[in-house]
DNA sequence: ATAAACTTTCAATAATTATTGAAAGTTTAA
DNA sequence: TTAAACTTTCAATAATTATTGAAAGTTTAT
């Protein structure tokens, strides 16, 4: 596998696994070409590297902005705007995790503990809701909970030291 | 809130939370139902339930006993197959956790250890692909293993001490 | 062996989501 | 102020993904 194989097969397989954090496909391509680029990249760049529209990067970019993991680079005499993201995976991690607490799991939360609250009415089916969806707050608190905790370590060795607890 | 509103939340929420953990809609549904339903329920009762139809019904029961969330219950005297889901959320967290990395996190692990072993030819841009692929290898290696170790916990006792260490 | 009761399959269709491209908007330089 | 260089917006369109429903398949009882 040679430099440019590896790009390709790398910005594909990032792309496609961005369901797995929540993004869509042309936001992970946009992020994983930036991640492996040793300079800033302008629209123009991003749109040919990736064979996508002007509209489709304009968008994308905007998208990695508000998540904080791109930002605008302004290049002294240059009118074109270039582009850079986060180039440290600890970093990138913790931002992703943050934004995907805030944006999805904290509103499930919310739901799970309005729906584990309401008034036992003494039927078995109530009592199986409220027992389930309670379960299922806690469990979810949990987990958000400690995702953040761990990925906000900046050192690593705190990752190293739980991983051996556990082995 | 009363029972019926509460449940009809549940689901709905909970249906929408499916692209969170690599699921579709119907399929987080069923399971949102089987999960608070005090007894097996018939394709039928799944169907009238939400609304949806036969065939969607089976290939996404298919699909959740794939995953093994879902099992078949047979009803002594009963011609139709009843179906439950596993009712314990420690053990269906670990259920998912392991499906997941199963089917999309090992397979990115191994193109992300493949990219990032291309020979070094010396260029930048290659050293920068060399290095960003492989912080991103053993980032997605360690959190994968971690939250493998995590949920095989069985104990909860594990859960709520490491987080304390996290306070 | 047959028919009733049930489940699965899959081509057609619907719903959703992503992408385009051109018009409108903005900024900068002269 | 104007025009060139650039970015954003958004209605139209394409691509993808989910859903339907009816025919085919399977199992069980007689």
């Amino acid at each position: 596998m040679n430099y440019e194989e590896a790009k390709i097969k790398f910005i594909s397989t990032w792309g496609s696994l961005g369901t797995l954090w929540g993004i869509n496909k042309a936001m992970a391509q946009i992020q994983a070409l930036l991640f492996i680029s040793t300079k800033p990249l302008s629209m123009e760049e991003i749109m040919e590297e990736l064979q996508i529209s002007r509209g489709n990067t304009s968008m994308n970019l905007r998208q990695l902005m508000d998540w904080g993991i791109v930002t605008k680079e302004l290049i002294p005499g240059e009118r074109k705007e270039y582009f850079t993201t986060e180039k440290d995976v600890q970093e990138l991690a913790r931002i992703v995790a943050k934004e995907r607490s805030r944006r999805e799991i904290k509103p499930v939360i919310k739901v799970l503990n309005d729906v584990s609250s309401i008034e036992d009415d003494g039927t078995e089916k109530t009592k199986e809701l409220i027992k389930q969806t309670k379960a299922l707050h806690d469990l979810t608190e949990t987990a958000d909970a400690m995702i953040n905790k761990l990925v906000n370590q900046q050192q690593n060795w705190i990752t190293k030291s739980l991983l051996k607890l556990f082995t």
